[in-house]
DNA sequence: CGCGCCATTGAAACCCATCAAGCGCGGTGG
DNA sequence: CCACCGCGCTTGATGGGTTTCAATGGCGCG
């Protein structure tokens, strides 16, 4: 096998491989490679021919996509999320393009192989279409707020996120560049910044990477976070049973 | 079986069904049953647990969803689409409302049922897997539609698409009321009238639900529709052999 | 006939992008 | 050590695209 165990192992335990059996993830994961990239490499480009399923296993990658001279960021993925399974399940042309954001780690599957692994093992396949109802359920979330909500109200309810993502403690710290992190929210780096200064309204100060809350409870009033658009949720269910209930890859991952 | 054989057959002709053998077929649907609804008809509200999968066989079905007294459209369904499969394969909850737009004939499969064919057939599974997939893809070139073309723009293309659709003869018909187009283009029924005389200039004649081309070149300029954005070409791929690449149920149906 | 709903048009307000300039900080090289 | 430069972030001014509100006209239907 072209990888190595760790990161065989690795794999298995965090994706969709979980409840394969020994068979069937070597089966899907035949051929595979493990591949490190630099920091802003382009993986894919729109059109693209997709040959693989990607996994990445450390560094960010941002999915976007562009028309007529202008470009937008779909998603920023952090470890472990999948990319273009979609693409590889219909071996169909890539819609997304996938650029690194930093050195990365990029597990490598042929498509050939993971659709023999769906084929060959129903309970498998049945994992693969978790997988894919999650991601497009994360997919309906960001459009959900993106349509409903302004760009104050989305910045709101992505801090309130990560602050629970980080502990629920009065201070987190920003995961991505502020400019990033603006493409992520669907805006520019000027209106991210006008946006922190609306917050400072509702106890929202900023310190570079560092953010402290002062006052969540008129923080959520204004945000009004909601389970059918937010995810902060996911992780309690990711240490509950239950194996990949909407760990989306999807727009914001908020990673 | 509580549907008509008529009912089944067509079912099994125009969804994912279309491969699977009898067993599993009959598996997948056991329990299913045909309904009827008058317009207007919320099937689901966001939120609601989703015990069935819906097929919608006749009539049309918009899907919306909504946050603090604001509502938006995501997609509007003609038949035959399947809807709320993500959350069906998640036995999660619905992330979207559903209404019917006109009187509507919609097939209700237990979700019990589909998993179950799912996982005891993995050639099924894997037609589930490229539905979802290709329900994926739809949003993805929904979000595309939207973060990368302003009003104008969306128009053109969703005339060049139906006009594509139609037969490419010089005049169409709009197979919806025009708030509802709005709607589904993601703009006011306000903004619908200024983008068509917007077009005006570009040879596009609007009279009631009839509207006429007559200068395609100059509209296509403005509109410059993608293979990466549009689906003008599922139908083609349609008439292929290959099954369901891409007939997304998503947004944009523009059916 | 008249009521209601849809479509259209205009005026004002809003959100956001763009353009332009300035600030702060880290790295480089003199 | 410090001047300089580059880059990310911020702040202000301007303009464009879109929504909202309001008013009007057209059409179907009771």
């Amino acid at each position: 096998m072209a990888i190595r165990n760790a990161d065989a192992e690795r794999v298995r335990n965090t994706s969709f491989f979980r409840d394969a059996d020994d068979e069937t993830f070597n089966t899907a994961i035949n051929g595979a490679f493990l591949q490190r990239f630099p920091a802003n490499t382009t993986l894919l480009m729109e059109g693209d021919t997709v040959d693989f399923l990607y996994i990445l296993l450390e560094g960010s990658v941002e999915l976007g996509a562009g028309w007529k001279s202008k470009d937008t960021t779909l998603a920023i993925l952090r470890p472990v999320s999948t990319f273009i399974l979609a693409a590889v399940v219909l071996e169909s042309d890539a819609l997304m393009s996938a650029v690194t954001l930093e050195r990365s780690e990029i597990l490598m599957v042929p498509g050939d192989s993971l659709r023999r692994g769906m084929k060959e093992n129903a309970a498998f396949g049945f994992a693969v279409s978790e997988e894919l109802a999650g991601c497009y359920r994360g997919l309906v979330r960001s459009i959900k707020n993106h349509k409903l909500r302004d760009s104050t109200e989305r910045l709101a309810n992505y801090l309130l996120t990560q602050r629970a993502r980080q502990g629920g403690k009065d201070e987190i710290v920003l995961p991505h560049e502020k400019r990033v992190l603006a493409a992520l929210l669907g805006m520019t780096p000027e209106n991210l910044s006008r946006a922190f200064s609306k917050l400072s309204d509702k106890g929202v100060s900023v310190d570079g990477a560092r953010v402290g809350f002062s006052n969540v409870t008129v923080l959520e009033r204004l945000a009004r976070p909601s389970p059918l658009i937010d995810n902060h949720y996911a992780q309690d269910r990711n240490t509950l049973g239950k194996a990949y209930t909407e760990r989306q890859q999807g727009v914001l991952d908020q990673g």
